[in-house]
DNA sequence: TTGACATATTCCCATATGGGTATATAATAT
DNA sequence: ATATTATATACCCATATGGGAATATGTCAA
């Protein structure tokens, strides 16, 4: 089955980072794609065939304008990354240090997996 | 140069759904090995494979104890995601709306693009 | 019609993947 | 020494990748 492809889902799309890139200078414009070239200084064809897929994913969608195609970021299509990452926020914020942790743990391990050490 | 390798980065090694499940069942605690199977109900092989790659790349850290293996979540190592996601957000939550969006580009379309529809 | 412009698509290729199965390594117990 | 438990590693394979270069498609202008 090999890694699933990168049109599978954000997950997927956004783990190239020229697809990024190409994310973050859409913002929360809409532009065309030699606009998008000339920003980032890739070839063309580059930047197109990155534009095929995160709008096959649904990360952009495209609008036509004379000869220009005209993309958008699809933002609630990265919601599911930021659901997913956001809860381990928790984690590495001032409000998580060891102790708790340990201290958490000690209860648990009562009826637990034995540890030695 | 194909696909990055998964363990290049966080992004890449968080695309494998079973990776993200990894990670969830982790949660905050430190567990060995048959755990993470037994919750998960996956072959032990492909289990220690995906936790060969999250330790690669930093998202999770090991420890020996006796036979078992402890893996627990380097959550640091998320953070890059949510960096780069959360400043999405602001997209596609109520604060954003059609409008305000539609009336900004028109402003800047005075000596922008020329969109003929 | 012909040409210029904007963008997409095709072809080629080296490369790493994830799953399965089998086996290796390591640590403890008998 | 040997068996058992816990985990890692090796091997095989189909598959999609991203880059480069060339070319196709589509739209407007003269």
């Amino acid at each position: 089955m090999a890694r699933k492809p990168t049109t599978h889902d954000p997950f997927n799309a956004v783990a190239e980072p020229k697809r990024r890139q190409i994310l973050e200078v859409l913002g929360a414009e809409e532009l065309p794609v030699n606009e998008i070239v000339e920003a980032l200084g890739w070839p063309q064809p580059m930047v197109s065939k990155h534009l095929a897929v995160l709008k096959e994913v649904g990360l952009v969608s495209e609008r036509r304008a004379g000869r220009q195609r005209l993309y958008r970021v699809n933002a609630e299509r990265l919601k599911p990354i930021y659901d997913w990452v956001a809860p381990f926020e928790q984690y590495w914020g001032e409000r998580f240090d060891r102790l708790d942790q340990i201290l958490e743990k000690m209860q648990k391990e009562k009826q637990d997996v034995p540890k030695k050490e």
